[in-house]
DNA sequence: GCAAGTTTCGAAACCGCTTTCTTAAATTTT
DNA sequence: AAAATTTAAGAAAGCGGTTTCGAAACTTGC
């Protein structure tokens, strides 16, 4: 390994003088600067992150708390789109991007250990379990933390507008000839699904329609399986089907229109249904999907760019500010 | 930010012994160690990374290469999986996992220079353009490496039976009365693609049936809109339509039978189709698909392991290993 | 009871880089 | 031409740990 040490003994200078040129200093020469430069080039010079962060206390790396205890992780594509476009951007400003883990060696750490431990700049919570008791503590710590599709306290988060998006799917439903409109809401800990769920009412109401809680499912979780198993709950709860159905997902969606099927209503014409997420998937199945659309890769750069303000302290660290990113309504074919 | 030297102070005893004690060294009275381990907890203390990095020379992190060149990133399910079951694996022995980026502030690096610059203990090549310059330099680094699904020079990689899932995918639509087994091959820049269309031909051959040309073509991309693209250029290929299809992804395969409905031939009646993943929603499309399961958890886990192995210089460096993992056959109704 | 061997601990060097403070040289000012 | 200022470079301390080596204290064996 070649250090500036090195460089500096086969220039015929000082080591400081090397880290000087190294860094673009304007106090040492022209000359000297693009002496020292070329030397360090030949001699394969690459410098070393644990001694650079170890004297200045920075680590340009930036934490990704990612915690697949909810059985929501990397697999789940909403939040691997937010990851990839999150990851793109605040690695073409230099940062690194590490994912937060409680382990190091053989000794166990809360999430704030590890970020002191290793000195991250930021951190950007994408999943995570909110009972975690780790959590508060690290949301409390005065990092710069950011969240995605999270309604976390003391931590400002990017999410989708979803209240828009579900008055979007509802009110065109309703203006379809809809009167008996169903939700299968997604898993009620996770906040996105709260909010759906809310909107789903909320909407309703504003349009002086009577909330029928029998229409109202939650589904366990925002795949396939759970929304087929939704479809039996609400055959279970209401005695005549509903003619439309706003799911939380687009794949509580899909599950759905195939236990329908198998139950004998065709979609759409028996059935009408909406999804959300449009996965790239929805407009390939059949029926294609009428869907709400998350646009995740804004959701990631948004997410960046706010935590790289707080990181430069460009941005206060205003606690629980709910950033809104705008979703669009896509009409398929299952809503037809 | 409380040091060792906080604590040596503290306790009345030099920095030396405080290390020591905290790494369970036996060089330290079982009662200093006690004693050190309490006031370290009572102030705090948190090690410092950056420190143990620049005196140990161990990183206990690991690369990921995850380039996003050929738009097949963190979103590519398969890839995903696989990252997050190797991750769980290396984590569980305190290892950090981090991506391997080009940059560091303003100043661009080669992959291994950012290797070396953060010391990595090993690198994990998940999705690489094999065309990158900067490649051929990491991989032969001599730094301890597995990629997956790939065929790079000089680096062991876990991948899939491909041979072993074609042959069953093609026998068992031979014995379902196949003729004409046509192949949608993946792109053939990527290798699994290239070992799978080789597959095909292989069964074919040995099966005493004659390659037709015409009843092979590449995807751009294993995506649905290069399924369905594909099945126009096979009707332009070829007059007859072929009696089975094998497709060398379940997106690929359900981007098929979207075209092929249509233009109004019925799956599995007129043309059977056979896919490659067992992505999740493959029970789910109608009619379901029958394809080759990958386990893309035991391919991550098999991967940290042999990293693992490598990094722990358990395992020889033999260059080119090819290790498989045994695929899954699933009958579904796209065959029936 | 003393020599020899073990434990336990601390001093100090070191890992590679940054940064402050000095000093010497070069340049400008008067 | 001397004084004042600016510039270029180096010495040294520090970042927070680990590790080697030697000394002191304690055991053991005879």
């Amino acid at each position: 390994m070649v250090t500036i040490y090195d460089i500096a003994k086969a220039v015929g200078c000082a080591s400081s003088t090397v880290s000087k040129a190294l860094n673009n200093s304007k106090e040492v020469s022209e000359k000297r600067k693009q002496e020292i430069l070329a030397v360090a080039k030949k001699m394969g010079y690459v410098p070393n992150a644990s001694a650079r962060s170890l004297a200045t206390k920075n680590s340009w790396s930036i934490g990704v708390l990612f915690s697949e205890d909810l059985n929501i992780g990397l697999e789940h594509h909403l939040f691997a789109g937010i990851l990839q476009s999150f990851k793109a951007y605040v690695e073409d400003l230099g940062y690194e991007v590490t994912f937060v883990t409680k382990k190091v060696g053989v000794q166990s750490l809360t999430y704030l250990e590890w970020c002191k431990y290793k000195n991250v700049d930021g951190v950007f919570i994408v999943t995570v379990d909110r009972d975690d008791e780790n959590l508060n503590e690290l949301t409390h710590s005065g990092i710069p933390i950011v969240s995605v599709d999270n309604g976390l306290l003391n931590v400002p988060t990017i999410i989708s507008d979803n209240l828009q998006g579900t008055r979007m799917a509802i009110e065109y439903l309703m203006n379809k000839g809809a009167n008996r409109i169903a939700h299968i809401a997604g898993p009620q800990r996770s906040f996105a699904a709260v909010e759906r769920l809310d909107a789903y009412k909320d909407t309703l109401i504003k349009a002086s329609v009577q909330v029928d809680d029998n229409l109202i499912v939650e589904a366990d979780n925002y795949d396939f399986m759970s929304g087929k198993r939704a479809i039996d709950q609400l055959l279970k709860q209401s005695e005549k089907m509903a003619d439309a159905i706003y799911a939380a997902s687009d794949d509580i969606a899909i599950g759905a229109i195939v236990a329908l099927k198998e139950h004998g209503y065709k979609v759409p014409e028996d059935v009408a249904v909406v999804g959300f997420d449009n996965i790239e998937l929805s407009g390939y199945t059949s029926p294609s999907l009428t869907t709400v659309s998350q646009q995740k890769d804004l959701i990631g750069t948004e997410a960046a760019k706010h935590l790289i303000a707080l990181i430069n302290k460009e941005a206060q660290i205003e606690r629980d500010v709910i950033k809104r990113v705008p979703v669009e309504f896509i009409i398929r074919e299952s809503t037809k």
